[in-house]
DNA sequence: AAAGTTGCCTGCAAGC
DNA sequence: TGCTTGCAGGCAACTT
């Protein structure tokens, strides 16, 4: 399920590896899965044309191509971009094909294709502004823009639950339910709490564990779960599953030294809430 | 009244 | 076989 660190370590990768490598041909097997964008386009924008950068922004990655052609990418749950040698059978489930040269492919999977509005989508003219799929998100939680004060903002006055308000990427863009539970863990608040309840240290502790989380996952290549959902750049695994406190951990014991109380999962707007009752007590 | 918020429902496929 | 799970868009139904 890939979330900030996911897709950073996805950028990361794909930098390193396709930078510089050209596009010599893109095969559409589901057109449907593109945004705002007929196949026939993304084949006759992108064939020929070089990958010059690759950037990312919340959950969202955007390729740079030689003459301004751009590529937003949204993983959504269960997609996956990464680089495979040319002339390798194709996994299930592979519905992009960018053919590069140097003998590689890169592959955009989708298991299970929930998302009606589409994956991929192309904005010629560099012109970033008039993605569909950019145009609600809001500022990257890894961006040294995002304070303190940025959080209190988006969260001030509001009545919605911390945890569920952490969520919506229209205002700060990365966080998912796994850094969202866990973040709260670290900052010893209780996701049940309303933002306009939330006291100046907490604000300035959240802030803290937020920006800890996300960038000591970047640095163990993100999270794949039980699910194998979340796939890097080669189609590798992620580590910091193995440093989760709280997700996944139900009925498991807290490992804040001296805590020791059971991890609890609730349900809070249909998702799953994963925190310890003790040192995120209300 | 308009703008901002919140809650409910939907879609796919995997894994019980 | 049938039920549950999960993410975000779309829209309805609120609140201010």
């Amino acid at each position: 399920m890939p979330e900030l660190p996911e897709v950073e370590t996805i950028r990361r990768d794909l930098q390193n590896l396709v930078v510089g490598l050209s596009v010599e041909s893109v095969r559409v097997r589901r057109s449907d899965l593109l945004c705002q964008t007929p196949p026939e386009d993304l084949i006759e924008m992108l064939t020929g044309r070089c990958i010059e950068d690759v950037d990312r922004r919340g959950k969202n990655l955007i390729l740079w191509f030689s003459g301004a052609a751009t590529l937003i990418v949204r993983l959504h749950q269960t997609g996956q971009f990464y680089v495979v040698d040319a002339a390798t059978d194709l996994p299930e489930h592979t519905h992009v094909i960018f053919e590069l040269s140097a003998g590689y492919w890169l592959i955009f999977r989708c298991i299970r294709c929930l998302l009606a509005s589409g994956y991929l989508e192309l904005v010629a003219g560099g012109e970033l502004w008039k993605s569909a799929i950019l145009e609600p998100v809001g500022l990257d939680a890894l961006s040294p823009q995002f304070t303190a004060d940025k959080l209190r903002g988006f969260l001030q006055g509001r009545r919605r639950l911390v945890k569920t308000a952490l969520l919506d990427q229209r205002r700060l863009a990365g966080l998912g339910n796994i850094y969202v539970c866990e973040g709260l863990h670290r900052a010893g608040i209780s996701p049940e709490l309303p933002c306009n309840e939330l006291t100046h240290e907490q604000l300035l502790d959240l802030h803290a564990a937020i920006t800890d989380v996300l960038s000591e996952a970047v640095q163990a290549r993100g999270t794949t779960l039980r699910d194998g959902g979340y796939l890097d750049g080669i189609g590798e695994p992620g580590h910091f599953q193995e440093k989760l406190r709280v997700y996944e951990r139900e009925a498991l014991g807290c490992i804040r030294p001296g805590c020791g109380h059971a991890i609890k999962r609730i349900k809070q707007e249909n998702r799953s809430t994963y925190y310890c009752p003790g040192c995120q007590a209300r």
